[in-house]
DNA sequence: CAAAAAGAATACAGTCTGTATGTATATTTG
DNA sequence: CAAATATACATACAGACTGTATTCTTTTTG
């Protein structure tokens, strides 16, 4: 009785452990955080060594920035998925709210990207890294309603920044258990408040 | 020649060492952050030893939240002192997020109090603290504001966390580089947009 | 002043991270 | 296709840190 070999490609070696990885890893940073998760339970759960971690990945930070990066991307799906096309700019933007806050109400999901991801990668880093996902709905919302004239005319950049944090802080309320309906309608308020 | 005992009460004794230990720690998490400070070194700079800071202090969550809990209070002192009494109650707020910026220009104390701390000690523990200290500020002029028809009506606890992430997430931007008079463009500009 | 309590120092056990070293599996090259 | 090389992975190790247990010292109290 002879062992299979299955032999396998190295591209597909790799793809299969860093898959696991990332995969076990999310889901124990997502329930005990950044720093109550210690590598030698990642790979337990992943079915590999620590040895295989620290081949693919440079350090724990970097395993952890990976699993940020895929949440990012699946909370920018998500928006996407849920908002189609909107008529009106501004529309858009309110319907791109409700579509994050639905995204952002997977358990444990804030606390990951709005809290520990700042605090392990650093802000700006965090920051650089939203802009390439989920950002740019909201950057270019708001580009097309200032330049359509809906909104004030405001530094697009800086704008943009400050009601990104509207929505973050929102997530979390709501996940303390704020209610969601007074979170948007407050949003709502500013937001109306900016139509020129 | 004897060695003079020195005799200190022990509300002394204890007041200099957890002074000490705050005052090393406040440094040393400020410049290296939370995970980068070990306790050997907090406790060499205080000129103690671990044993004494384990005697005074449950663990190094409960040091840094001491350091975090004075931060607050030096921050909330600060703004108390640079806005001494505002006529109108919506200019109370404008005066407040510029003395609030000031603050929080201290080196690296935007990332001790909004980024590090929530990490650390969770998200609502520093709501339920800010809301101590200086969170108070911004809670009572928008209740002000509101009660004589300066704003629109909105619940005021949403609306005060919802406008509290916008002067956070200045700080931040403006400690990352960003154009503090944008900033607070912007700000006034969403201030200027909920009056009636 | 003796006993009790509180402050403080030392020693220790357990755990974690990152690296160094060794082995097996793929891939490339002659 | 075989040897050489590179990649994937596993094991062993060194250093550091946290929190606790123990012991000693100083202050307080009866």
């Amino acid at each position: 009785m002879q062992e299979l070999p299955t032999p396998r490609t190295n591209r597909e070696r790799t793809e299969t452990t860093t898959s696991a990885l990332i995969a076990a890893a999310r889901d124990l940073f997502l329930s005990k955080g950044y720093a109550g998760t210690g590598t030698p339970e990642i790979v337990k759960k992943a079915g590999v060594t620590r040895g295989a971690l620290y081949h693919h990945f440079e350090d724990k930070k970097a395993l952890f920035a990976a699993v940020v990066e895929a949440e990012l991307s699946a909370v920018a799906d998500q928006i996407e998925r849920a908002t189609p096309e909107a008529a009106v700019p501004f529309d858009a933007l309110v319907e791109g709210g409700h579509a994050f806050f639905d995204a952002m109400a997977v358990e444990a999901r804030t606390r990951l990207i709005l809290i520990e991801a700042p605090a392990v990668l650093g802000w700006e880093k965090l920051r650089d890294m939203d802009r390439k996902h989920g950002g740019r709905t909201l950057h270019e919302g708001l580009d097309a309603a200032m330049k359509e004239g809906v909104i004030a005319k405001l530094p697009l950049e800086t704008l943009a920044t400050m009601l990104s944090a509207l929505f973050d802080r929102g997530a979390l309320a709501i996940e303390s258990g704020a209610n969601p309906g007074e979170v948007q309608q407050v949003i709502a308020a500013i937001f109306d408040g900016l139509r020129s």
